[in-house]
DNA sequence: CACCCCACCTGCGTGC
DNA sequence: TGCACGCAGGTGGGGT
């Protein structure tokens, strides 16, 4: 569920409230999320440990611990992390609970079960991390890197910024929305976009990731923040499961394709195959 | 390699 | 009401 902006916001929620506690206890649930640690491995390496920072990169989050120690945690479409201060035992499809000192319990819940939750000891490389590419915001996501990228490629163009191994953090929501903007038809082979294009996409792609962050990430469905609180950017969606309503710029009915198995929307005549975007 | 498709899960809305 | 089907913020393994 969560892309790049849910996963900040989160972040941004939990590190002010964590910081500086120590985790005392893991309980792990039953069924298994796609990746995780045993939970052999949970108690082992988590109990006693002070939670020191909190990072992101592209949709994972990692918590440094105290002697080296990192949790790796990707809520895949439907995870949850919920910071509570009662008994959390009546949620379902609660797969992790941390108990942290002060009477708080950090709940990983994930109905769909596609998120992971990894435990690595000191020293040991949290592999994962070696297929996200780079951030969006950072000064390594250039237009002339993007293009070089795109060289030789025929991939449709939001496959390509769906593709967290380039461009970390765009998943369907915000890939759809961030062509609109760029007025970009997500069918064009990749190859044929020019540095102007990608200067396009990528200021779009940061001008979009951040508003929704301002707005506490977007909410179409089961996205909740760590307080269980929704998203406000779900409001500002241009095209995202609008297929059928009129486009807010030019009137027409917006379209919905699919691209490796996701709907796309977009509007066929702002996002026209072919013509250059301004 | 590059690219595509599907599996991995559960729940919900729709249409017959 | 009941059931089948399609679809849902992601990732990665396997086939072509």
């Amino acid at each position: 569920m969560p892309e790049l902006p849910e996963v900040e916001v989160i972040r941004r929620g939990l590190a002010p409230r964590l910081l500086g506690r120590r985790l005392l206890a893991v309980t792990v649930g039953e069924k298994r999320l796609r990746q995780e640690s045993s939970p052999g491995e949970f108690r082992e390496w988590l109990p006693g440990r002070t939670i020191l920072e909190i990072e992101r990169r592209g949709k994972y989050l990692l918590f440094r611990l105290e002697g080296g120690v990192t949790l790796l945690i990707h809520l895949g479409m439907t995870g949850r992390l919920l910071l509570r201060s009662g008994p959390s035992n009546l949620l379902p499809h609660v797969h992790l609970t941390f108990h942290l000192d002060g009477g708080l319990d950090l709940v990983f819940q994930d109905v769909r079960r596609f998120g992971q939750a990894l435990v690595f000891p000191p020293g040991a490389h949290p592999a994962p991390l070696d297929q996200v590419g780079r951030e969006p915001f950072s000064r390594q996501a250039t237009p002339a890197w993007l293009a070089a990228e795109a060289r030789g490629r025929s991939r449709p163009l939001k496959n390509f910024l769906m593709d967290a191994r380039v461009l970390a953090g765009i998943g369907n929501i915000y890939a759809s929305e961030i062509l609109f903007a760029a007025r970009l038809h997500p069918s064009t082979p990749v190859s044929r976009l020019s540095l102007k294009d990608w200067s396009r996409v990528l200021k779009e792609t940061r001008r979009i990731l951040k508003a929704a962050i301002a707005k506490g990430g977007t909410t179409v469905a089961n996205y909740l923040n760590d307080r269980g609180e929704t998203g406000l950017f779900q409001l500002e969606l241009l095209v995202y499961g609008r297929a059928g309503e009129p486009c807010r710029v030019c009137g027409r009915p917006i379209a919905r394709m699919a691209h490796g198995g996701r709907s796309t929307f977009f509007c066929p005549k702002c996002q026209e195959e072919g013509v250059e975007g301004r």
